[in-house]
RNA sequence: GGGGGAGUAGCUCAGUUGGUUAGAGCGCCUGCUUCACACGCAGGAGGUCCAGGGUUCGAGUCCCUGCUCUCCCACCA
C-alpha cells in the first residue's frame, strides 16, 4: 500500500498471493539448524496426500503456523517440517473403485501393475492439499516435504520392522482379527465402527447328550455360526448348571457332541446364561476356546461365505442368508424356541461400511516395547499434554494395551520385509528371512504378500522425516539439533493411532541409552477440539455439512478464516462451526486496514520505522493521560498474549488482541487523537504514539494474521525492504516501557483510571442525548457540576470530551451555581452532567427514571451495608476486600444522595 | 459397564489463586452517509450462572448428590 489511494476495504486477494510468493522466493521458511539459536521444530501431522483441506486441517495447521511464526519472531531456529501420508487402504480403495468402472481388478492386474497405477493416481491427484495449506499461509519448509512412500522414508519403515523383529517384538500368529469381507483385509480395532443394528435374538435349545430329552437353552444373534460351535459355556457359579459338569450337548448340524464348559466370561444374567462357543468366529469365544483347548472350526471364508465345513446346504451361502437358513432349520428340528426382535451393536468396517467378521487369520503382530517408559514420559511431565486431561486417556490406554496387528492385506503400502522359503512352513522361523533387501538367493524365496498398517509408517514421523536411520552428515547434525521436536498439534481422535505410538517409537529407536528427555519425540502435545456443525454433528462428506475452507478463504481471506477459527476454539473444547466467526475475522482485518489508512492520512510514516526512530517524534512533555493509558494497555497486551502463548490459549490471545485494538485503540485513542489538533509538535507526538501502537500490535498479531500484517508492516514503513515481519519480535511490556523511559516517559498509574472516567462520562453524555432522541445533534449545551477533585479534568480534556460527546459546549458550573432550569441530568464520574433542554424535559418521565435508579441503588447499598455489618466479614475478610466494600458503599451512597437531590429539584 | 468433557444472555463462548452491581462476539431493538472503516459508529433490551444440598464472612468459581447433553474405550452372546 502506498500514498492516499488506498482502497477503503481490505482486499485479501490482492495481498495474500503476492506475499506468499515473496516468502517462498526469499526462502523465508527454510529451517536452518543454527547452533547459536534455540531450536524450535514442529512436524506436521501428515495429511492424506490425495486429500483436500478440511476445517479440521484449518484449525490444526493454523495453530502450528501461529506457533512457528511466533518462534521465528522470538529469534529461534525454526523448522516446520511438512509431509504427506500414503493412507494405504483409503487410497487403494479409491483406485480400486476406478478400476472397477473400467472393468479391471487388482488381482488380475497383479501387484506391480496395480502399485504403479496407484502411483500414477497419487501423482495426478496428490499434492493438492499442499497447495491449499499454502493458501492458508502455512510457513512450512516445503523444500523438505516428505511422503511416507518416499524411498528413504520407506527404508526407515522397513528398518524399524527388521529391528523390532530382531529384538523379538514382532511375531506372526493366527489370531482373531476384524476381517472386512468386502475389502478382504484385516482392520485395526480403531477402523471398526460399532453401529446399533436391529436384528433378532434367537432362543434355541441343544439336547444334553447324557440326559436325552433334556435341553439347555441358548440365546444367539448369529445362528449361522453354530456349525462352528465347539462347546457351550456357562458361568461356574451359576446354580442352574452346576449339575452339568462333564456333560455334553448335541450340536444339531452338523450333528456332533460338544462339551459344556465353565468359564467366568459368561454373563449369568444374559438370556439363559448359556453361551454357544464358536472359537473361529468370535473374539470372546476364541479366548474361551484357548483357555479350554477347544478345536477351532472355521465355517465362514474370507469373502463372508460359508464353506464345506458348514455342511452341504450352507456351502457357498452368503453369511446373512445362512443366518436365515440356520434359523429355519432349527425351527424345522423343533429346536428354535422363539425369535425376539433385538438391537445390538455390530462392528462395521469404516471404509467398506459392511459388518466386520471376526476371523482367524495369519497376521503380523507387534508387542509394544517401552510401555512403562511411555507412561512415565507423560505421567512425569517429560511430555506435556494440553489440555492435561488427555493424559488420563493416554495412560488408561497404555494400561490395557493389546498387541498391534500391523499387517494389512493391501498392496498400497510398505511390503512386509519377510521372505519365506518356497514350499516350507511359514510359521517356522527357520524358514524365514527378514531383512531390508531380501535374501541373496531370491529365486528360492517368496515375499510376504501383506503390507504394513499405515500407522506403522507414520509412527516414525518425528525422526524418519529427518533422515533416520541413515542420515547423511547434514541430516545427522539437524536430527541432533531439532530432535526432540517442541510441539505436536493434532486431534485427540488419533491419540492412540498416532501420538502414543510415536512416543513408543521415539523411545525405542532414538538415542539408545540416553535420558528420557532426549529420546521422546516432542515436549508438548496440543490436542485440538473437533470441528462440528451448528447442530453439534461431526463434519463429514456424507452429511455435506463441511464448508470448503477454500471458499471461505475466497470470501473472507485467509487471515479472516484463521482469526475467526482461533477466536472460536477454546482449548479442549469442540468447536461448533459458525460462519459468523469467520466474518468476525474478516471484519477485524478491515478494521486494522482502516486504522492504518487513517494513520497514513495524517501524514507520511517514516521508512524503516524502528521503535527508536518512532520515539524521535515522541514528546514526553506533551504525553497526556490518553497516551499513558494506551501505552500501558499496549504493554499489558504484549504480556497478556505472551502468557496466552505459554498456556496455548489461542482464543484468549485473539480476544486480547481484539479488545485492545478495537476497543481501546480504535474506539478511544484514535477518536481522541482527532481532537488533539494542536500545534505541529502535538500532531507529531500523537502520530508517534499511534505508530508505536500499530507497530507493536502488528508484530503481536502477525502469527494469527500473517498476510495483512506483512502488508501493513511494509505499507506503514516499519519493515526495511527485503525483510519480513516474522523476523522481528513484539517484545515484552517491560521492554516497551524501558524504551519509553529513554525518552523521559514515566508510567503514570492513575492515567488508566482517569481515562476510564472520561470514557464513562462520554458514554453517559451520549446516552443522555439518545434518551431525548438527540443522538445525532452536535450543537447541544451541557453543564457539569464537577466533583471537587475533578475540576481540572474538564480543563485538560475539554476538547476531546466535547468532540466525543458531540457537544457544542460543556460549561463548568461554579460550586454554588444553580443547574439550568428544565435540564435533564445524569451522574458521571466527573460530576453531575446537565443537558439543557430549555424546558423540553418530561418531568414525570425524568422523575420515574431517577426513582428507578435510586431503587436499584437501594438494593445494592442494602447488600453492602449488611455485608459490612457482619462482624464475621470484617474480622475474616482480607483488608483490601473490606476496603473495597467500604469504598463501594460510600460511592453508591454519594451517588444516591445526588440522585435524590436531582429528584427533589424536579418537583 | 469403565473413563473423560460440558451445562453462564436468543446463539457461540470467556469468566485467573473463591472477593465490587457476571462479560465478549453474533443476533435483536433504536438512531446515525460525525473529515479511517456500514466489514462501520452510537445508544439500548436481554442472565433463577442446570437442580438440590454442603464448606466459607463470602460460591458462577470448591465439595457431595441428582438431571441433561456429549466424546472415548470395552462391549451381553
Amino acid at each position: 500500500m502506498s500514498g492516499t489511494d488506498i482502497a477503503k476495504a481490505y482486499d485479501p486477494k490482492l495481498v495474500e498471493q503476492r506475499w506468499y510468493q515473496a516468502w517462498l522466493d526469499a526462502r523465508a521458511f527454510a529451517g536452518v539448524a543454527d547452533p547459536a539459536k534455540a531450536p524450535f521444530c514442529i512436524v506436521i501431522p501428515p495429511p492424506n496426500v490425495t486429500g483436500v483441506l478440511t476445517m479440521g486441517h484449518v484449525l490444526n495447521n493454523t495453530i502450528q503456523d501461529i506457533l512457528t511464526r511466533r518462534a521465528r519472531q522470538e529469534g529461534k531456529a525454526v523448522l516446520w517440517l511438512p509431509g504427506t501420508d500414503h493412507a494405504g487402504l483409503a487410497t487403494q480403495s479409491r483406485v480400486e473403485r476406478e478400476l472397477k468402472k473400467e472393468g479391471l481388478d487388482r488381482r488380475r492386474m497383479g501387484r506391480e501393475a496395480f502399485f504403479q497405477r496407484v502411483v500414477e493416481w497419487r501423482d495426478k491427484h496428490g499434492g493438492i492439499i499442499i497447495e491449499q495449506l499454502k493458501r492458508l499461509g502455512c510457513s512450512c519448509d516445503w523444500s523438505r516435504t516428505v511422503h511416507t512412500l518416499d524411498p528413504a522414508y520407506s527404508r526407515a519403515v522397513l528398518t524399524a520392522f527388521v529391528k523390532l523383529y530382531e529384538r523379538g517384538y514382532i511375531y506372526r500368529g493366527k489370531r482373531m482379527v476384524n476381517w472386512c469381507p468386502a475389502s478382504q483385509t484385516a482392520l485395526s480395532d480403531e477402523e471398526v465402527i460399532p453401529k446399533p443394528q436391529k436384528g433378532s435374538l434367537y432362543h434355541m435349545r441343544y439336547e444334553i447328550v447324557e440326559r436325552p430329552g433334556e435341553y439347555i437353552q441358548i440365546a444367539t444373534t448369529r445362528p449361522e455360526t453354530l456349525m462352528g460351535d465347539t462347546a457351550v459355556a456357562v458361568h461356574p457359579d451359576d446354580p442352574r448348571y452346576a449339575n452339568l459338569r462333564g456333560a455334553h450337548v448335541w450340536r444339531p448340524f452338523p450333528r456332533a457332541q460338544i462339551p459344556i464348559i465353565f468359564d467366568t466370561a459368561v454373563d449369568k444374567d444374559f438370556g439363559s446364561g448359556a453361551l454357544k462357543v464358536t472359537p473361529a468366529h468370535d473374539k470372546v469365544d476364541f479366548e474361551i476356546g484357548q483357555r479350554h483347548h477347544l478345536p477351532i472350526i472355521e465355517v465362514i471364508d474370507a469373502a463372508g461365505k460359508l464353506n464345506e465345513l458348514a455342511g452341504e446346504e450352507f456351502m457357498g451361502l452368503e453369511r446373512f442368508k445362512a443366518r436365515k437358513l440356520a434359523a429355519q432349520k432349527l425351527n424345522e428340528l423343533g429346536l428354535l424356541i422363539k425369535e425376539d426382535p433385538y438391537e445390538n451393536n455390530v462392528g462395521f468396517s469404516e471404509r467398506a461400511d459392511v459388518p466386520i467378521e471376526p476371523r482367524l487369520s495369519e497376521q503380523w503382530f507387534l508387542k509394544y516395547p517401552r510401555i512403562e517408559e511411555a507412561k512415565a514420559a507423560v505421567r512425569d511431565g517429560h511430555i506435556k499434554f494440553w489440555p492435561e486431561h488427555w493424559s488420563k486417556v493416554y495412560l488408561n490406554w497404555l494400561d490395557k494395551i493389546q498387541d498391534w496387528c500391523i499387517s494389512r492385506q493391501v498392496w498400497w503400502g510398505h511390503r512386509i520385509p519377510v521372505w519365506y522359503k518356497k514350499g516350507a512352513d511359514r510359521n517356522d522361523a527357520q524358514n524365514r528371512h527378514v531383512s531390508l533387501d531380501g535374501p541373496p538367493d531370491p529365486q528360492n524365496w517368496e515375499q510376504d504378500e501383506d503390507s504394513l498398517d499405515t500407522w506403522a509408517s507414520s509412527w516414525l514421523w518425528p525422526f524418519a522425516t529427518m533422515g533416520w536411520p541413515a542420515p547423511d552428515a547434514k541430516q545427522a547434525q539437524e536430527l541432533d539439533f531439532w530432535y526432540p521436536t517442541n510441539d505436536l498439534v493434532t486431534g485427540p481422535d488419533i491419540i492412540f493411532f498416532w501420538v502414543a505410538r510415536m512416543i513408543i517409537a521415539g523411545l525405542e529407536f532414538m538415542r539408545p541409552g540416553e535420558s528420557l528427555d532426549r529420546r521422546i519425540p516432542f515436549k508438548n502435545v496440543y490436542f485440538t477440539g473437533i470441528i462440528r456443525d451448528k447442530q453439534g454433528r461431526k463434519m463429514s462428506k456424507s452429511l455435506g455439512n463441511s464448508p470448503d475452507p477454500l471458499d471461505l478463504i475466497d470470501q473472507y481471506g485467509a487471515d479472516g478464516l484463521r482469526f475467526g477459527t482461533m477466536n472460536s476454539a477454546p482449548q479442549g473444547n469442540d468447536i461448533l462451526f459458525d460462519e459468523t466467526n469467520v466474518e468476525l475475522g474478516r471484519n477485524f482485518c478491515n478494521k486494522l486496514w482502516n486504522a492504518a489508512r487513517f494513520r497514513q492520512m495524517q501524514g507520511p510514516t517514516e521508512k524503516n520505522g524502528t521503535i527508536d526512530a518512532i520515539l524521535n517524534h515522541f514528546d514526553a512533555g506533551i504525553a497526556d493521560a490518553d497516551d499513558q493509558a494506551i501505552l500501558a494497555r499496549l504493554a499489558e497486551t504484549l504480556d497478556a498474549v505472551a502468557r496466552d502463548f505459554a498456556k496455548y490459549e489461542f482464543n484468549t490471545a485473539t480476544q486480547n488482541l481484539y479488545a485492545f485494538f478495537w476497543g481501546d485503540f480504535c474506539d478511544w485513542y484514535l477518536e481522541v487523537a482527532k481532537a488533539r489538533s494542536g500545534d505541529e509538535g502535538t500532531l507529531k507526538h500523537v502520530r508517534a504514539v499511534q505508530d508505536l501502537c500499530l507497530r507493536q500490535f502488528l508484530l503481536l498479531l502477525h502469527p494469527f494474521m500473517p498476510f495483512i500484517t506483512e502488508e501493513l508492516w511494509h505499507g506503514l514503513g516499519f519493515g526495511a525492504e527485503g525483510t519480513f515481519i516474522q523476523n522481528a519480535g513484539a517484545g515484552t511490556g517491560a521492554e516497551l516501557l524501558a524504551k519509553l523511559a529513554t525518552v523521559g516517559f514515566k508510567p503514570d498509574a492513575s492515567a488508566a483510571a482517569e481515562i476510564a472516567g472520561l470514557r464513562e462520562f462520554v458514554s453517559q453524555a451520549r446516552a443522555l442525548k439518545a434518551q431525548f432522541n438527540l443522538a445525532a445533534r452536535r450543537d447541544l449545551k451541557f453543564a457539569l457540576a464537577a466533583n471537587p477533585h475533578q475540576a481540572g479534568t474538564l480543563a485538560r480534556h475539554g476538547e476531546k470530551l466535547r468532540r466525543l460527546a458531540g457537544a457544542a459546549e460543556v460549561d463548568l458550573l461554579a460550586a454554588n451555581r444553580e443547574a439550568p432550569a428544565g435540564a435533564a441530568a445524569v451522574i458521571t464520574p466527573l460530576g453531575t452532567l446537565y443537558l439543557d433542554l430549555a424546558g423540553a424535559v418530561d418531568k414525570n418521565a425524568e422523575r420515574a427514571r431517577l426513582a428507578k435508579e435510586i431503587e436499584k441503588l437501594d438494593k445494592v447499598i442494602a447488600g453492602s451495608e449488611a455485608k459490612l455489618a457482619n462482624e464475621a466479614f470484617t474480622a475474616k475478610a482480607p483488608a483490601n476486600v473490606i476496603e473495597g466494600a467500604r469504598k463501594q458503599l460510600a460511592d453508591n451512597q454519594a451517588k444516591r444522595e445526588e440522585l435524590r437531590r436531582l429528584l427533589e429539584a424536579l418537583k
